[in-house]
DNA sequence: AGACGTTCT
């Protein structure tokens, strides 16, 4: 066995190496036993080295089936592996059986760990008790009993926690500076979050990590003195990324709340709590470099505390008396809890002096100061106050994720500070894009503030599995037996997937019996029903480990208390719009750099966490294509036009989207009548614009005043913008959910799916909103409630464009008139072989399964509302329509040959079917060549185990 | 004959 100091120094080396990533591959392939080993490890198996790894108060709980195939592994490993003769002297496990004196250390070895372990449990409860505690008493005031209790909860929590740090070689030690519960005086605390700080940015030191690293290597050494190298844990090997890829956290208000504990009022705390942010230190420095420079960008980490912390900075430094202060969002519940965050640290009612913006919901008054808002709100705000002149600051944050409203309001935002030297703009992102951000901003200066996080241990695969969901699904299995309590977060690609792997995931476990302690499986996607999304966020039973199925929504959107381990495969479904076909195409592709690192930082949250990638981020490419690059950008370039500028293929975006997308918006938008010839927007456009919806929509809402049908078609539209989700279909009553959905398509002739849409509102005003209702007829509440927001929305709006409110309801004939004056673009002409074909552009398209037309009769002609590219091109929600009115209604677009019944020319039917099959190889081209770009082995044979799967 | 990831106005 080596001396410590070697082993050490050893360790030392491996882990710096270990920064680099090529440097794992190419140091672990020089050495030929380690690669065989590994590839041995591709089955799943677990060596002798990496039982000796494991956790001792666990070892002996591994189950026989792993235990003979290890044996049969271990005996091959040791043939040719002069060096684990060693080993096998000491541990045995092969047919030999250990000898009397090993046992007797293992097996106190494993009560010391057990103890350990408890103790730790026990620690742990209590913290979770204390939170409890402040989570529930938030706001109320508290007995003098309660507040005794709590205090000595509370010091005896400390207590532990300290002499656990003292002596406690297993637990990870948070650097001072991090103690959460601030026993340490302020200037050390800042002191060592500078130093961590500086060192980081020379490149030199320890960071966080590298001290998580050593640890770790030194657990190794502790338990068995295995060989230095620790790089390969049942199939996975190691990988320690520098932090400098970790992505922000979307709402630090979350983590705030579970610092500091104090029998003070609520907001008394959060008051106090904000000195202990680590952005507190860098206070005064952030607003002397607001003060001189008109745009700042900020790095701020995940736990920070930028978001809640520096408007209130502004606030006093006296920023609001010029004018407000704005931070936009991109999502809707971010604004709102941040904002209420807020308003509880300034101790003020939420709406008043904070307040937030979002769609259905303005709680702002005339005192807000502080507007938290969504990133789409502020841009509506553009269109009626274009130079902002009400804000003194707007702070875009989160602009890492670059969404499609971001993207824009950084060009419009740029522009406005350009006449308005007193305006400060501050954009805050991730490290990756900070410097893009700066350039873009005329070189603006950046400004880096550490956050506070755990570290995350991160393990991968070299090689992609042909068929990931069973890798996935024994990762679980060995998470579940092998690895401490903490529950398992698994990123899928979509509900049909998650439902996949939950059966599978259940079956296995009725195979595992009573052996193994209960696994709670957890779906969530933003399809689900609100009432099954709640399991989620319950905690699991003791002694029960919670796994939770999701798609990207946990990546960003929602928050999982109590993840401690992330299984990513690595794939993600992406929308991305073809503008020469007008096609949206949503495919599996691989996930990004930045995306990897936000999936694994989501199991640190609580605790140091492991990350399990199926995949090799070496692949990856660094960002995701921003959403700009890949949308329809019809409506972005209305709202452009109608802000008045005038030149926008050159307009300045940060990543210009490609021309033919803008050129296809140009086109439609002209065809619509929102602009002119000269590209100049019309009345109709200015009308158009007033709808927070698709130029399609808007036109098809302006367009109902003709056929005295505004109050059908704006719950058609309401309907429409709430996309897919309205119809639910649990896997295990898909008839049943079918069934209900023809329910309104029946009584009348062809009713489409448009008219069905109008029926299911009906009836469930007709019920009087009746959630029941809806769960009786397999429709989701959420969706309804939701589209029952837009409509009402749509309605004011109605009423302030000076469109009347005219029902006719039963004349289908003018409905579906008033849905062609938007829709005409899209009409589709049954073909023989049952199938459709564009009317327009040349290529063929079917029924959308999920369409009440499907299978029905086929009607000959369509106006469809979408098409989307997902396994074939799909016309979604389709009705019948007849083809003269393409012409009543849109004769600059369509033409009687157009729509002639009679067989065309044969000369004109073979250039046709030339044309088509043109087309069709064109898409196949592209699709391609999408999987080309995106990584070779791992998309190919994820293609290729859909396939499997399918069959 | 076969099925939409996630946001926002």
């Amino acid at each position: 066995m080596e001396s410590s100091n070697d082993l050490e120094k050893k360790t030392h080396e491996s882990a710096e190496d270990m920064n680099s990533e090529d440097q794992v591959r190419t140091s672990s392939s020089s050495d030929e036993n380690l690669n065989k080993h590994r590839e041995e490890e591709e089955e799943g198996f677990m060596s002798v080295e990496k039982i000796s790894r494991l956790p001792v108060s666990i070892k002996f709980n591994i189950p026989k089936k792993i235990s003979t195939r290890k044996r049969r592994k271990s005996e091959q490993e040791d043939d040719d592996d002069p060096k684990g003769e060693e080993k096998k002297a000491k541990l045995s496990f092969g047919d030999k059986v250990l000898s009397s004196y090993e046992i007797e250390i293992l097996r106190n070895a494993s009560r010391r760990g057990y103890l350990k372990d408890r103790e730790k449990k026990m620690v742990e409860a209590l913290r979770a008790e204390i939170e409890d505690e402040i989570m529930l008493f938030h706001g109320l005031k508290l007995t003098e009993r309660e507040v005794i209790d709590f205090r000595f909860k509370r010091d005896l929590y400390e207590l532990l926690k300290k002499t656990e740090y003292d002596d406690d070689v297993e637990g990870y030690r948070i650097p001072d500076a991090y103690d959460r519960e601030g026993c340490i005086d302020q200037k050390k605390r800042f002191a060592v979050a500078e130093q961590r700080y500086s060192e980081r940015k020379s490149g030199r030191g320890v960071t966080e990590q590298e001290a998580w690293e050593d640890h770790q290597a030194q657990k190794a050494r502790v338990s068995f003195g295995a060989k230095d190298k620790q790089k390969v844990v049942d199939g996975y090997e190691f990988v320690f990324d520098d932090l400098t890829g970790l992505v922000e956290e979307s709402c630090e208000a979350e983590t705030a709340k579970h610092r500091g504990c104090s029998s003070k009022t609520v907001a008394e705390k959060a008051r106090e709590e904000r000195e202990f942010l680590p952005i507190h230190g860098y206070r005064d420095e952030l607003l002397k470099l607001i003060a001189k420079n008109q745009v700042l960008v900020i790095v701020g980490e995940t736990g920070s505390g930028k978001t809640t912390q520096i408007p209130q900075y502004l606030q006093e430094a006296g920023y609001t008396k010029r004018g407000k202060i704005g931070c936009t969002q991109p999502r809707r519940v971010a604004a709102m809890s941040v904002a209420s965050r807020v308003a509880q640290e300034v101790g003020v009612k939420l709406g008043h002096e904070v307040g937030y913006s979002i769609r259905f919901e303005d709680c702002t008054s005339d005192k807000t100061v502080i507007k938290y808002m969504t990133d789409g709100m502020l841009l509506r705000e553009l269109l009626t106050e274009p130079k902002l002149d009400s804000y003194s600051v707007i702070i875009i944050d989160e602009a890492h994720e670059r969404t499609l409203s971001t993207d824009i309001l950084f060009a419009l935002v740029k522009d406005v500070a350009k006449v308005r030297p007193d305006l400060r703009l501050i954009i805050s992102s991730a490290t990756l894009e900070a410097k893009k951000f700066s350039e873009y901003f005329d070189s603006a200066r950046i400004y880096l503030i550490p956050g506070r996080r755990y570290p995350v241990e991160k393990l991968y695969r070299r090689w992609p599995d042909a068929d990931y969901l069973e890798t996935v699904i024994r990762t679980v299995f060995q998470i579940h037996q092998t690895e401490p309590t903490g529950d398992v977060l698994v990123f899928l690609t979509g509900q049909e997937e998650i439902e996949r792997a939950e059966t599978n995931l259940k079956g296995r476990m009725m195979d595992l019996g009573t052996k193994s302690s209960e696994i709670i499986i957890c779906p969530i996607y933003s399809n689900l029903p609100t009432e099954l999304q709640a399991k989620v966020f319950e905690p699991a039973p003791k002694g029960s480990r919670k796994v939770v199925l999701a798609t990207n929504i946990a990546e960003t959107s929602l928050t999982i208390e109590g993840i401690r381990y992330v299984i990513d495969p690595g794939y993600c479904k992406i929308n991305s719009y073809n503008p020469r076909t007008g096609m949206e195409s949503l495919l599996v592709s691989p996930i990004s750099k930045a995306s990897a690192e936000q999936r694994a930082g989501r199991s640190g949250r609580t605790g140091p966490g492991k990350c399990f990638r199926l995949y090799d981020v070496k692949n990856l490419e660094p960002t995701t294509i921003p959403e700009i690059q890949r949308a329809n950008l019809a409506s972005v370039v209305l709202t452009l036009k109608s802000l008045g500028i005038h030149d926008v293929l050159n307009f300045d975006f940060m990543d210009p989207p490609p021309e033919t997308a803008l050129l296809k918006a140009f086109e439609l938008l002209y065809a619509l009548g929102a602009l002119d010839g000269k590209g100049e927007i019309t009345k109709v456009g200015e009308r158009m614009v007033e709808f927070p919806v698709d130029p399609m929509l808007s036109k098809m809402i302006v367009g109902s005043e003709k056929y005295k049908c505004s109050k059908e078609i704006i719950t058609i539209a309401a309907m429409l913008s709430v996309g897919n989700s309205v119809f639910y279909r649990p896997k295990n009553q898909q008839l049943l959910a079918d069934n209900a959905r023809m329910n309104f398509y029946v009584d009348t002739e062809n009713v489409g799916d448009h008219i069905a849409l109008l029926r299911v509102y009906n009836s469930w005003k007709e019920t009087n909103y009746s959630t029941q209702w809806c769960y009786e007829n397999f429709i989701q509440s959420k969706s309804m409630k939701r589209a029952r927001d837009i409509r009402d929305q749509l309605l004011g709006l109605l009423n302030k464009i000076g469109i009347e409110l005219t029902s006719n309801p039963n004349d289908f004939d003018a409905i579906k008139k008033a849905i062609l004056a938007g829709f005409f673009p899209h009409s589709a002409k049954l073909q023989k072989n049952g199938s459709y074909r564009r009317v327009k552009e040349p290529q063929t398209v079917y029924v959308h399964p999920n369409s009440g037309l499907f299978g029905a009769s086929p009607s000959k002609w369509l106006v469809y509302h979408e098409l989307v590219l997902t396994t074939k091109e799909y016309m979604r929600h389709a009705t019948e329509m007849k083809p003269e009115w393409l012409i009543e209604i849109a004769p600059h677009y369509y033409k009687l040959k157009d729509i002639e019944d009679s067989r065309p020319k044969k000369s004109q039917r073979s250039s046709e079917r030339a044309s088509t099959s043109k087309v069709d190889t064109n898409k196949k081209t592209r699709t391609s060549k999408k999987v080309d770009t995106n990584k070779k082995t791992q998309t190919s044979k994820k293609v290729d185990a859909n396939k499997k799967t399918k069959r």
